[in-house]
DNA sequence: TGACGATAATTGGTACAACCAATATAACTT
DNA sequence: AAGTTATATTGGTTGTACCAATTATCGTCA
């Protein structure tokens, strides 16, 4: 068994991410690395995962720390231990629907405004559901996310933010799957959300908005937040593109 | 240093009907335990449980077996974790809302109530914006669908035309990705329960609320519309999984 | 040659021991 | 009494070893 060559907990910071407060377990991070396998190797239902002892070794971190995630992926479904053999992916729904969706978004150009229109209908939705299950760390959370984004100049670091905001709303669901949804959709705006309508003007309203939906989230007011998270995204349509109505 | 003295965890006597591996994994042994513990200390929501090293004494098992029911314990919102204080147990709105509607069994129950939640979601907003935008034609498409499934008896068609309904009114939005949407969503629900639904009285049911939905969209109704899907998606729901609120 | 059975390698399941970092508590200093 | 510093406790992580179920391999026998 080849030891480890890893001295102590280095954490390279795998992307710049995140806002510090979250303390970040190792085995969320397996969870989104696996997922992330998953849908980068095209891995259908049926098929094995890599062993335990090779996840461990491929991501750098302990058996424990993978055997975590597993278990969390396997409580939600999305895998299938088999003692003696591997992890199975589950000939589940939710994979299915989240590869399928990860290429219909895949398009551009004209699509663009069909992926408006989705957010339009499903992300007021989501934040109505948001406002009834988000938990008080994770109110915590988007606090302190906000209070980045308004001492913060770099457009890409904002624009990670304003994806964190959002990714975090659908996250309070506590439905998986719209969580995946609406990363994807979020990948595929994002391409587009940088060129060039990051002006200071943009940068306030975005804020404003914002504070409008953890405000509705606080209070826990599914209408409100619905309203508010509508007005926003119509904002930033507007923003992407000037001419719609 | 007594070693482990527990080599009797391993009866296997229980035939059970179980399709899967029959093998009784201990996380899920200290999940029961650990809930029951809670329920008869008669702990409260911000009540901290007893560390991981005093649980996995008291139950005879390793560390690590705590930690992994724990995690899904933690997953499922009844856990909050403070390293270096304890694990917290939770208000308990989340967990009622979750356990209730998801959580309480496999995964397969939670895959399937969320692919609901994702339809209730969407599909009440869908049909409100193909209320304003759906042509005549395919109001008549509808029509002649509909009466095609009153006079249907085979299962597997009238599965088919139920199908086609939900199609075409997402078709009718316009929006090709909601449309597609639409379909793998379908797709991914039709496999899993096709038959126990199925009664005369599912089927009256079904054609009821198609004529509700089609009556909205010829008036062009959205609010109409998008209540007669709400109404008409719970019904399905119901008819899938009973017991859901 | 082909079928069969023992053997070895791989894999998930569990256990134990150690250490880190955050937290809480006790002890100490001022 | 208040603030500061040790110290013990706790969750988070790692490493290692072993077991049991499964799979792959190989050798024997008919």
């Amino acid at each position: 068994m080849t030891e480890q060559s890893q001295s102590t907990t280095l954490e390279q910071e795998t992307e710049t991410n995140d806002n510090s407060v979250s303390t970040v377990r190792a085995y969320e991070d397996v969870i989104a690395k696996i997922r992330k396998l998953i849908s980068d190797e095209d891995m259908g239902p049926g098929d094995a995962l890599p062993s335990e002892r090779r996840l461990s070794d491929l991501f750098s971190v302990s058996r424990h720390s993978v055997r975590e995630a597993i278990r969390v992926l396997q409580e939600q479904g999305v895998l299938a231990p088999k003692r003696g053999s591997g992890n199975y992916i589950r000939s589940s729904t939710r994979e299915e629907l989240t590869r399928a969706l990860s290429s219909l978004v895949s398009g551009d150009a004209r699509r663009l405004f069909e992926v408006f229109q989705l957010r339009e209908l499903i992300e007021p939705q989501i934040t109505a559901l948001a406002a009834e299950m988000i938990l008080p760390e994770q109110l915590a959370e988007m606090d302190q996310l906000l209070r980045t984004q308004m001492t913060t100049e770099d457009l890409s670091e904002l624009q990670k933010i304003d994806r964190s905001f959002h990714a975090l709303i659908a996250k309070a669901t506590g439905n998986t799957l719209l969580s995946d949804l609406m990363d994807k959709i979020s990948a595929s705006i994002d391409p587009s959300r940088t060129e060039g309508h990051q002006s200071e003007e943009r940068r306030v309203a975005s804020i404003t908005g914002h504070c409008r939906i953890l405000a509705a989230l606080q209070a826990h007011e599914p209408d409100a937040a619905a309203e508010a998270m509508r007005d926003h995204i119509n904002d930033i349509k507007h923003a992407v593109s000037p001419d719609t109505p």
